[in-house]
RNA sequence: GUGGCCAUAGCUUAGUGGUAAAGCGUCGGAUUGUGGCUCCGAUGACGAGGGUUCGAUUCCCUCUGGCCACCCCA
């Protein structure tokens, strides 16, 4: 415990422990996107956590907020520029291109697990240090591609126990649509700069497309009237994004087309989606974070100096799923009890449990232990805490004549054994249980 | 980055211009080496720094952190 002198050091600004306590929820979901992840055929890597800042400047994109004014940038002392990452994208892609993974069957799949570092204001579901896990399947054009990738987050959220989980889609379109588009929604907007909020303005002249997921009352009556991206998506566009519906519909899986959905990186094209916890499944419900979104990024490859290689990918938010699941009260089973455990008494018995432990643990028993405790209170106390089924003294009295005695936890019956029959003992009465 | 609300023991809360109370928790004890129930005891806090004041946990300011709304996002 702290001293009241010593300044008490707190963890920065928008981070945290994951405490024992916690650990359960992180290893439930480690293990179900471990264990999806693999059935659909993905294969896990790890990339570094610093990566150049050029990477981040060229995939994540120059303009966005993330490039802008979120990174945890830092100068090595040979002169260099490295990021701390905010996303996996980038990193995955790099090391697509420097280790020639595209020298293996394609599409490749692969899926992360890690934290991700963005300078934000910190809320509730929002962290400068946060944890996502995603999946990106690199080399494949096919719309089904997008498909199975929504399909395996929704699996995920499903095997987690997670229910009212919505899911918003659009397109976005690519280099050749999307211009057009872009130009007629600044002609929209250009002569109705008084009836729009402040923002919206600001937007008008450096990212228009996000003109049209503003939440501003005063705009809503101008963003109903605004031109529709589904009118202007390309050939190719559409029919990709049409094929992807198709294949929605016919997985029955329900989702809401948002046209006005737009997402935060520059790579995005054709269809773009988010994940939300969400009663209501419509563009104006309450749900306030997403808990995954990803997209098609057919150009990205080629911009980090690769071959041009479409592909698809989605990060989701671990803490917003954990916190999700904490909301539900999604049960989970705790820690198995330890079926054993060892009590000492005095210098001698302490000596002899040491030993004793060890063999259990051998035995394949398993097994716990207050090996500092020195009254047999708390230690059985403790014991009967952790719901061991048995406890095994092992006292002075007892280490001088090479017996232990053994409790039944539940009854409070025990009996001496030898020793060298405790184990075999225990056995057979474990398997009664 | 902008605006608002908040900050009392490990947790949840009470309270006051004269340094604080409770429940839960933790640790210990209730005759010699025996858990769960009960009882008793101990432990432990006014986030940090300034200012106003005879005196501040209480009022003011700054910082730190949390929450909320923007911005944006997982």
């Amino acid at each position: 415990m702290p001293r009241k002198k010593t300044k008490l050091l707190q963890a920065p600004r928008g981070t945290y422990d994951i405490l024992p306590e916690d650990q359960i929820y992180w290893e439930r979901v480690f293990r179900v996107v471990k264990e999806l992840a693999n059935d659909y055929g993905f294969e896990k890597i790890d990339t570094p956590i610093i990566e150049d800042t050029e990477l981040f400047i060229k995939g994540t994109g120059q303009t966005t907020d993330i490039v802008e004014k979120q990174m945890y940038t830092l100068k090595t002392k040979g002169g260099s520029s490295l990021t701390l990452r905010p996303e996996g994208t980038p990193g995955i892609i790099r090391a697509y291109l420097q280790n020639g993974l595209f020298n293996l069957p394609q599409p490749l799949k692969l899926f992360y697990f890690g934290p991700m570092f963005r300078h934000e204001h910190p809320q509730a579901g929002r962290f400068r240090q946060f944890y996502q896990f995603g999946f990106e399947t690199i080399g494949g054009t096919e719309p089904v591609l997008d498909v199975q990738i929504l399909q395996l987050f929704l699996h995920i959220l499903k095997d987690l126990g997670l229910k009212k989980i919505g899911v918003q889609i659009n397109s976005l379109g690519c280099p050749k649509c999307r211009p057009a588009f872009r130009r007629a929604l600044i002609d929209y907007y250009k002569n109705k700069k008084q009836k729009i909020c402040p923002d919206c303005e600001r937007r008008l002249k450096i990212n228009p497309l996000r003109l049209l997921d503003c939440k501003e009352e005063k705009c809503q009556p101008i963003k109903v009237g605004a031109p529709l991206f589904l009118d202007y998506l390309c050939q190719e566009c559409h029919n990709h994004f049409k094929s992807v519906l198709e294949f929605l519909d016919e997985l029955e899986m329900p989702y809401f087309l948002n046209n006005h959905l737009v997402r935060g990186l520059d790579y995005y094209t054709k269809t773009v989606f988010e994940v939300w916890f969400d009663e209501k499944k419509d563009e104006a419900s309450q749900a306030p974070l997403a808990l995954g979104a990803g997209g098609r990024y057919d150009d990205l490859v080629k911009q980090l100096g690769g071959k041009a290689t479409p592909a698809v990918g989605m990060a989701a938010g671990i803490e917003r799923i954990i916190a999700l699941m904490k909301e539900q009260e999604v049960k989970i089973s705790p820690r198995l009890a330890p079926k054993v455990f060892l009590v000492q008494l005095g210098e001698l018995g302490q000596r002899k449990v040491l030993k004793l432990f060890e063999e259990l643990h051998q035995a394949n028993i398993s097994v716990a232990e207050s090996i500092s405790k020195p009254s047999i209170k708390s230690q059985l106390k403790i014991a009967d805490r952790l719901g061991s089924k048995f406890s095994l003294i092992l006292g002075q009295q007892e280490a001088l004549d090479g017996s232990v005695i053994i409790r039944d936890m539940e009854s409070g019956v025990q009996e001496t054994l030898p020793k060298d029959r405790v184990i075999n003992e225990l056995k057979k009465r474990l398997a009664k249980k």
